[in-house]
DNA sequence: CTGAAAGCGCTTACAG
DNA sequence: CTGAAAGCGCTTACAG
């Protein structure tokens, strides 16, 4: 009886709204409403909202449900502008990520399509499960309208956080293989594999060798994949002690062209795993004093803003990392304005970057 | 007399505090506090924080003046959180800025500083005055904490714009000398120059060059200054045609060291200024067939990330780069909890990297 | 140009 | 575990 009083007045002070603003573009739903849908308290709701325990499991997520129907914003007033770039430590292959110039390409692309929708980036890096908790609820606490999430594929516990709080997910270049609940933005892989290895192989080269990555990061394997394809187009045999795994490191690059270079009938050429490697592979050759592309050719992987700072300039796989990070931005934003954004991968293109690392074999 | 009712009755409801908040470090301040020290009503607070026009333009002053004092924060609730890097695109060295892996640890000092005081750091880059304005806007709007402004050093105008919203600024590398109204974190170029030509001098080498950045740069002038004291204590001279300048990009140290090469007497040594041009002089080294440390000692300056990318690995002078943006993070911090926080310029050293760019002169 | 009053969206201590 | 009530910080239409 009284739930149903509750309800009558709260209908009335509320504005006449359709109960669920379906496709709408920004509708800032308030407590009051949705408390009257969900038939309880306006406190209840606040308490869900707050993360209190005092809630009925099934209350709690019945309302969940509705806040994240409604896209429920706390101070709904203004947006917050910002959009958080989550910087995933833990799981890839350099440690100290940051490190990475890798990351500043990314960045800078994010930073470009943000403002030109008048939002700022903020950076964070995660190195846990605990630091990514921590950021959930500092994001939360300050209303982030997105998050792009580097490397780092969100698991089911942390998907769930994120969707209750109503922040939507994009990942950027995936560690591991995305499943169908989310979505993401790489690039072709395997093609840019490819590539690096056919310019080798148009160049005249025949025994070439490749450097992966550790483990099972999801990128590399592709990588290798096309490299792999393009000996195989060229009617070239894969000599198995020409394909090293290393650290996306200068030394696991380093590492691998010494044992190369040792071998009794050595590579013309390498295609390396990232341009770190590639760094690694130059430093190895300058050591012996060897020099590319003469005594060897290098192609690396990303075209990280230095690699024109290499001697000599490094030929490479370009990856568009800005406009990968500019995708995932736009996204983001689609994502606000529909209801159900339906999860999709989008991958694009590489493109091979000639420099003066390569050129055709010495003898 | 209404006045009076009103302050008595403002007064009872606040809590019982002093009028301003002076050393104490967070203390929100309410329209309902402001209101009554300025013995108004919390409406005409109200009207001037939306910049309403039907308020006195004496009124308005004086509570503008009282909110300014008490860094009144909107939504006081919860402060923001977020704290901006600003990037000046405008007037430094590279025109892509982000492009420069010199960012990269400064943002990482930054960010791991505030996410130790728990907040967030966004990044935004500003090519232009109107762009600068802009910013202030969305700051403003989403409350801001403060402001860490790489190289840009603000005018007169902008600086007035940020002290109305109450967001203090920390300039982290002025790129010009730094006026006394304006607190800033900076490194020792001086005496950076001085070691970097101190270790050749010591390696044994007689004939050192030097390059340094374009115009006024403020930060190349001092480690200019540098090499010269060093050539001075050695009793070396300092030959004008062994001192280039030249842009801060790889272009320029390559441009600089081809020039260097090809004089009558050429240098054994060079003190690059910064690690672009480092990488430069190793890439025009290259395509003379010639080697580092072998034919030519160079030292880099900044120890960028990638600084050990090289071949061979780069000797260098460190900048504490994560380090000053670390403590100009803290120095915004400190401006928060005290009244009038005095401006004051503080100098993190540069220290040595000795790597394998560096030997003793052959011959 | 100013402020009393109504109101909004939220939170929280407390009674049940 | 739930909600009525009090309260907070703010805004705004309106009376003067």
């Amino acid at each position: 009886v009284d739930v149903a009083r509750n309800l009558a007045r709260d209908a009335a002070t509320r504005h006449p709204v359709p109960p669920v603003p379906a496709g709408a573009s920004v509708r800032a739903s308030t407590l009051t409403g949705i408390a009257a849908e969900a038939g309880v308290s306006v406190s209840t709701v606040s308490k869900v909202l707050n993360g209190r325990t005092d809630v009925a499991p099934r209350t709690r997520d019945r309302i969940g449900e509705l806040l994240r129907r409604h896209g429920y914003q706390p101070d709904s007033g203004q947006p917050s502008g910002i959009v958080d770039l989550l910087l995933g430590i833990g799981e890839c292959p350099s440690p100290t990520f940051l490190h990475n110039p890798w990351a500043d390409e990314l960045l800078r692309g994010a930073v470009e399509a943000a403002s030109e929708a008048q939002r700022s980036v903020a950076v964070t890096t995660v190195a846990s499960p605990k630091e990514f908790d921590q950021w959930v609820e500092l994001a939360t606490a300050r209303g982030t309208e997105g998050v792009l999430s580097v490397l780092h594929l969100p698991d089911g516990g942390e998907l769930e956080r994120l969707s209750a709080a109503g922040i939507p997910v994009v990942v950027i270049d995936p560690a591991e293989e995305p499943g169908p609940g989310i979505r993401s933005v790489g690039t072709t892989n395997w093609q840019g594999g490819l590539i690096a290895t056919r310019h080798l192989v148009e160049l005249g080269h025949r025994r070439i060798a490749a450097i992966g990555g550790e483990g099972a990061v999801w990128s590399s394997r592709a990588r290798l994949d096309g490299y792999r394809a393009a000996m195989l187009d060229a009617g070239l045999p894969v000599d198995p002690g020409l394909v090293g795994r290393d650290s996306f490191t200068v030394s696991g690059g380093r590492r691998q062209t010494e044992r190369l270079l040792s071998m009794a009938d050595p590579p013309t050429g390498i295609v390396a795993g990232n341009d770190a490697q590639a760094f690694g592979v130059l430093q190895a050759l300058a050591e012996r004093g060897l020099r590319a592309p003469h005594d060897l050719s290098v192609v690396g992987f990303d075209d990280v803003p230095v690699a024109s700072w290499a001697a000599p300039p490094l030929t490479t796989v370009r990856q568009p990392l800005a406009a990968m990070a500019a995708t995932a931005f736009r996204m983001l934003q689609v994502s606000r304005s529909t209801t159900a954004a339906e999860a999709h991968h989008v991958e694009l293109a590489t493109n091979l970057v000639v420099r003066e690392s390569t050129a055709p074999p010495a003898r």
